[in-house]
RNA sequence: GGGCAAGUGGUGGAAUGGCAUACACGACAGACUUAAAAUCUGUUGGCAGCAAUGUCGUGAGGGUUCAACUCCCUCCUUGCCCACCA
């Protein structure tokens, strides 16, 4: 009698899949493929629980799938540019290249103690020369298009490290790293044109069959398109005229003043002369300085221009406001106001004692006639009334009719809002890719040519963490020749943030040495669209919508022939231990190393896929784990008992199990393949197996704890790797049962069971029902009003 | 404020119109043992009952249905995402 001795089984097996190349991925024309991808992590030199379970989920897959026979392709890399390397290199004057080299190698240490089925021939490094060439070819080839813009534009700053900081990095109005408030502050970057591909990127969302809903959501709402009007309201006495955007046009006639956002171009024009000019020019200086910290709260204070313009629609004369709960950014940075039918305009109408006017209601005959009755705005649906031609109609329908109208009329127009901006992709940091552009006193912006790429990092920058982009302090890097004039000019600075580089990965995968461009087509159109994509919930918008954009613009350029990279998406739920998400604040960390040195990877993996299914969140439990352990050690010693052939019963089991694990595999519920597992397992051990059966249950464990059935398969007598065995098949015959049980009801409630042959019809089975006699003391002889049956399952007797 | 998800035994969870609580953890009991651990075998939703059994029970309330954890409506709680977005 063996014991499960793990350590050595894991080791073993992962030489042997290491030396014999059992997870190697080629193209091959005359087998279906199958591109399974797990969101690649940031190299921090360990891995956590929420890696575990990511990593687990998507090796279950691709091991199930390579035994169905698939052509898998399941590669690994690492996202390796960022902030913490450069932090590093402040705080222990390492150098970033050598630091995040060693993070990636120990790393992958750990990766490779889970026993995950990569090929790691194709193991990717985004910090690598070869990959980011490809980063800066592809920006150069947005830059030809008008896709890579610069442009002057308020971003977010810390006073005290002198450097942008991306919105992420801004918790709570301050520096995650010192706490120093942020600043906006103006400063040329480069913008990719992501708007330019809002349209697609809302429409192909309809594509994405197998994404979850939220995901779809998310984007959606990110993407945000609103459709309305843009209204013109002409200053009074004035050459001006302010345009207004509104998705509530049936509202106009409501509209009792108008307001601008304290930024608005129109705004120093208006107030000149007035006698509000002075007190505008405060609140306006004022605002200015609340906005800078990035996230003030919401206010009600405003201020009157001193001017009027003039509602369109009922040439009435109203009041021009400049007010801070009006956003530059969003439609055009003026709106109308309706306090009786927008909360927030109710709220600061309330407060500076501005006129309201109820223009919907519920119905015509609503007995609310005088504003002053309203508790807050109506933003419901309902009626048309004090609307000139407009009265008496639904105001979903009014919406068109003046939309038309204003568009015949010149009042207003038409159009669509967006939500989405721009990408700001520029960094001033080290640890990035080079932004290919020279910048030269003669010719100005000038892109570095194809040949040349790529713009190398320098391999060394003073890390000081203060005054700017290292980057700017490294002479030979910034002095350079323009490409154009040969003069001298000057190397852009900046680097690309880091999701520039997650957004192709999946391609570059697919030929990760290739040399000739950023991937091999041939080979991209085997095996791209990725079938499975799964990765954490975090990136539900940002790294997705960039991936999109990225391949949708790929598309264009003629490099690939589809629309959307992930076909199937996964996202996984969290790891929590009491309750609270795992972090190193909290201290509630389970570090996988240490479970592994203590039961092994496979027990590791048997227990993260038990313990819930993998989209909801998973509460940590030491029990559990152990519960997992004994289960492994549970199989491991139906070896010593093995039967020449087992009973009959136990053949049906085996082959309901298949069943069972085989729809649950696809369709990714682990929790419930593995509970019908345990299942077969209690049989087992109730009636006894044999070598057949045995052999079984380890290949239907085998995607699930791979080391574990390698070792059993192998202890059988079989060659070869288990995992490279056929998927097991089950019999038909055997799954269907031909003694049924049928649940008796009366009323709706279970009173008799009864055994019957799965073939009765139902005429006899309800005579059958009828005649049970613990059916007969509750029917009572009265005759029932209605019999339902429904066969193998039920009848239910109505009385 | 908007959007989405979830709410089931002591615990993780199963059942997506048809036997609520599969499987596991924990707890309790038995076997083995000098003893413990490990292992194996049972029992384990509440209430009433010696028992057979009955009855209640899936966040709350209503509805649809022969039948509801499941579908519909209202509400509560928790989590996530977005948010002065006009």
């Amino acid at each position: 009698m063996s014991m499960y001795s793990f350590k050595e089984i894991e080791t073993k097996w992962q030489e042997y899949w290491r030396a014999e190349e059992v997870f190697k991925a080629d193209s091959s024309p005359d087998k279906p493929k199958y591109y399974l991808l797990e969101m690649f992590p940031y190299p921090s030199g360990k891995i956590h629980m929420g890696h575990v379970r990511n990593y687990t989920i998507g090796d279950v897959a691709a091991r199930f799938k390579i035994m169905q026979g698939y052509n898998v392709l399941h590669p690994m890399g690492f996202d390796a540019f960022g902030q913490p390397a450069e932090n590093a290199a402040i705080k222990n004057r390492t150098k970033p290249d050598i630091w995040t080299a060693k993070c990636i190698e120990e790393m992958k240490q750990e990766l490779k103690k889970m026993g995950f089925s990569y090929d790691w021939g194709r193991e990717l490094a985004t910090c690598d020369s070869s990959y980011y060439h490809w980063n800066q070819w592809i920006f150069l080839k947005m830059l030809e298009r008008g896709i890579a813009y610069k442009k002057s534009s308020l971003v977010n700053w810390c006073p005290a490290c002198q450097t942008t900081l991306a919105n992420e990095e801004v918790v709570e109005g301050g520096c995650w790293r010192c706490h120093t408030t942020v600043e906006q502050k103006e400063l040329e970057q480069w913008y990719l044109k992501i708007t330019e591909y809002k349209e697609r990127l809302l429409e192909d969302l309809g594509q994405l069959k197998n994404w979850p809903e939220r995901v779809i959501a998310m984007q959606k709402n990110w993407i945000g398109k609103s459709q309305g009007v843009e209204i013109y309201f002409k200053v009074k006495d004035s050459l001006v005229t302010i345009p207004v955007f509104t998705t509530r046009v049936d509202t106009i006639f409501g509209a009792t003043y108008v307001v601008l956002a304290p930024e608005h171009p129109l705004v120093k024009e208006l107030i000149s002369g007035t006698s509000q000019q002075q007190e505008a020019l405060a609140f306006i200086e004022k605002t200015a300085r609340a906005r800078k910290s990035a996230q003030a709260e919401p206010t009600k204070e405003g201020v009157f221009t001193g001017r009027y313009c003039i509602n369109p629609v009922n040439k009435e004369t109203i009041p021009i406001w400049i007010a801070d709960y009006v956003l530059m950014e969003y439609g055009t940075g003026a709106i109308m106001a309706v306090p009786t039918h927008d909360q927030r305009d109710f709220l600061f109408a309330s407060e500076h004692g501005m006129p309201m006017r109820i223009v919907i209601r519920v119905s015509e005959c609503q007995s609310v006639r005088v504003s002053e009755e309203l508790a807050e705005a109506y933003e419901g649906d309902g009626v048309q009334v004090n609307s000139g031609q407009f009265n008496g109609l639904p105001n979903q329908e009014a919406k068109i009719k003046i939309g038309e109208w204003m568009e015949k009329t010149g009042i207003g127009k038409i159009q669509t809002h967006w939500r989405l901006r721009d990408w700001l992709i520029s960094r001033q940091r080290y640890w990035g890719t080079p932004i290919p552009v020279v910048y030269c006193p003669d010719c100005g912006v000038v892109p570095v040519s194809c040949q040349d790429l790529p713009v190398r990092l320098p391999a060394d920058a003073p890390f000081t963490g203060e005054g700017g982009s290292p980057l700017g302090k490294v002479k030979e890097f910034v002095e350079t020749q323009c490409p154009k004039c040969q003069g001298p000019a000057r190397r852009e600075t900046d680097t690309m943030a880091t999701f520039v580089d997650s957004s192709w990965y999946f391609l570059r995968f697919c030929s990760p040495r290739y040399t000739d461009g950023p991937f091999a087509k041939d080979e991209v159109k085997y095996w791209m669209p990725v079938d499975q994509y799964i990765g954490g919930i975090e990136h539900a918008i940002l790294h997705l919508l960039y991936s999109r954009f990225y391949t949708k613009f790929l598309k264009d350029l003629g490099l690939l022939n589809f629309d959307e990279p992930f076909n199937k998406l996964l996202t996984q739920g969290m790891v929590l231990k009491d309750g609270e998400v795992m972090s190193k604040s909290k201290g509630n960390i389970v570090d996988p190393d240490a479970i592994i040195q203590k039961y092994g990877a496979d027990t590791l993996r048997l227990f993260i896929l038990f313990a819930a299914p993998p989209e909801t969140e998973l509460e940590w439990d030491e029990r559990g784990i152990e519960g997992a352990f004994k289960f492994l050690n549970r199989v491991w010693r139906i070896r010593d008992n093995l039967q020449d052939k087992a009973d009959p019963a136990v053949y049906k089991k085996l082959h309901k199990t298949i069943k069972k694990v085989t729809e649950d595999l696809e369709a990714f519920k682990f929790n419930t393949a593995i509970a019908s597992m345990m299942e077969l397992v209690n049989v087992i051990y109730q009636s006894g197996a044999d070598k057949q059966v045995y052999e079984t249950l380890i290949l239907l464990l085998c995607p699930i704890a791979g080391h574990f059935a390698e070792e059993l398969w192998q202890a059988l007598g079989n060659s070869g790797s288990a995992c490279k065995a056929r998927w097991p098949i089950f019999d038909p015959d055997l799954v269907a049962d031909e003694v049924v049980t049928i649940v008796i009801q009366v009323n709706g409630k279970v009173r008799a069971k009864l055994e019957v042959s799965a073939d009765i019809n139902d005429a006899d089975l309800k005579a059958l029902a009828l005649a049970d006699e613990k059916v007969a003391s509750w029917v009572k002889g009265s005759p029932p009003k209605s019999v339902i049956v429904v066969p193998r399952k039920l009848v239910n007797i109505v009385i």
